[in-house]
DNA sequence: CAGCATCCTTCGTGATACTG
DNA sequence: CAGTATCACGAAGGATGCTG
């Protein structure tokens, strides 16, 4: 038996309100999570290069999210008793699977960058023409 | 030239506060948005049918969460001037590039469910230590 | 350095009521 | 049916100050 994941045959279902699934898509999807994952998938990092990887985050959301990863098994903390203290943060086998998935989430948005924005402009142009100069006069 | 995206050489960087990718990743990664898109994924709905699939979903984020996805390409919105009204979204060409990554990220969060639950039981009881009946006393 | 604790503001979200 | 508009609240998030 090398079964990694759980051994029951439950299913989880996001569809389902309360399925378990749902906060876990929530932190998985999270903006941070995202990045941060993203980090330490090119290999370990210390708290504060994380934070200065990630800019705009803040030191509160950075160790939410540490600590939220680090309780759901994908991250690692360790901790080197120095003085000053040393932490470096990195990926367990169960959050490198999570590489790909994010990466590609990553991608996507790189790649279609253009034409969501692009759309975006066009969508608000005719919404503006509703409620414009010459509109419901 | 068959481009469909940006013709502009810039590329997003997420790591950058002020990359429009930031948005961009946070509407994608929403909860919303990953079971929207997946049941559009399977076909044409109507509102009241992406309501019902959706359990839990209020009116408002639903309408907020497709309002979004149509400003951004993403979903097709249809009017079919009956009495009552009927409205049917449809998943862009654009939209549908999304459904892959998407669907992996669901997959993953089911099939990781027992080992994350596991790991969150676990760190929770060694964090109950820390102050449990016996602690610092 | 790597946090924790606190305050305070903003935003997301749900509930409710109303419309074409 | 498929929304819009408004209100009201709790949680998310930032800023600041302190600690091992």
């Amino acid at each position: 038996m090398v079964t990694t994941h759980s051994e029951s045959a439950y299913r989880g279902n996001p569809y389902d309100a309360s399925c378990p699934t749902r906060p876990l898509l929530d932190r998985i999807g999270d903006r941070w999570t995202v990045l941060v994952v993203g980090i330490l998938g090119q290999g370990d990092a210390r708290f504060s290069e994380l934070r200065r990887g990630i800019e705009g985050i803040s030191q509160k959301m950075l160790t939410q999210t540490l600590r939220g990863l680090e309780r759901d098994g994908l991250v690692r903390r360790t901790v080197y008793p120095q003085v000053p203290v040393r932490v470096d943060y990195a990926l367990t086998d169960a959050g490198r699977t999570l590489l790909d998935p994010l990466r590609a989430l990553q991608e996507w948005s790189i790649y279609h960058l253009g034409d969501v924005s692009a759309s975006q402009e066009a969508y608000d142009q005719l919404r503006m023409g509703d409620i414009g100069p010459n509109a419901a006069l």
